[in-house]
DNA sequence: AGAAATTCTGTAGATTGTCTACTCCATAGA
DNA sequence: TCTATGGAGTAGACAATCTACAGAATTTCT
């Protein structure tokens, strides 16, 4: 019965933006920091790649739904800070809808209630 | 407050094979039939493209997932019958579990508890 | 002082699975 | 005969992820 689930999972395309824009809603960070917030609050299930979380930050930025300024890290290392936008808030919280449409859709056909008239 | 959801969600790319392995489950179904299927038990949230539905039909017979014959549909017209193999049910059991990971995964990040020692 | 590990950003190219936009054929009904 | 519907299919575009690199700066270890 007992089923352990994956290590890890692939992420699904179309859902690293969110999880970005996600973890920018607490604050200004450094891509680093970003994809190490991911992977920590999801417990380890979810991980970013820096082959995906570059472009994603460039393509977001070019979106304007974020904006970058270089700074120093913590640990005293140059770093490109991004922070949200007030369209990256707009856009944040339309992919919120959509995700959770999405995974509503989801749990329909996967465990479908069956009850017709 | 109030929020209206699209009226309609593109796949996100990995969960096609899922919504027909588990539409599968209840019984053989050709292709036309299993695109229905999928977008009425999904409220019609989902809708499931002809050029998405059968190449990826082809992969999963390929796969030795699903198997497949020729028959007559309900109306009357020839159809390809898509039933699912045992490796196609065991295929199924791990994409559940790699969805519910995934959907619990951003589920921890979205609406992360925040308690923390 | 020098070596090694860590932090941080980045690119190139492959892969893969969607999508749009078609084609084709058969049957049913007007 | 014409049109709508049911059903299978392909070609090619597109986009976001991945693997696998590279490079620079800083700290830490020896």
């Amino acid at each position: 019965m007992s089923q352990k689930p994956p290590s890890r999972v692939d992420l699904l395309q179309g859902t690293l933006d969110l999880l970005i824009l996600r973890t920018l809603r607490a604050g200004p960070a450094h891509g680093h920091a970003i994809a190490k917030h991911i992977q920590h609050t999801s417990e380890e299930l979810l991980q970013v790649e820096t082959g995906s979380l570059y472009p994603a930050l460039h393509r977001l930025e070019a979106q304007g739904w974020i904006a970058a300024s270089w700074d120093l890290s913590d640990k005293g290392k140059r770093a490109r800070y991004y922070r949200l936008t007030p369209a990256g808030r707009k856009q944040l919280a339309a992919e919120q809808v959509r995700w959770n449409t999405f995974s509503r859709a989801m749990g329909l056909v996967l465990n479908p209630t069956d009850q017709e008239a």
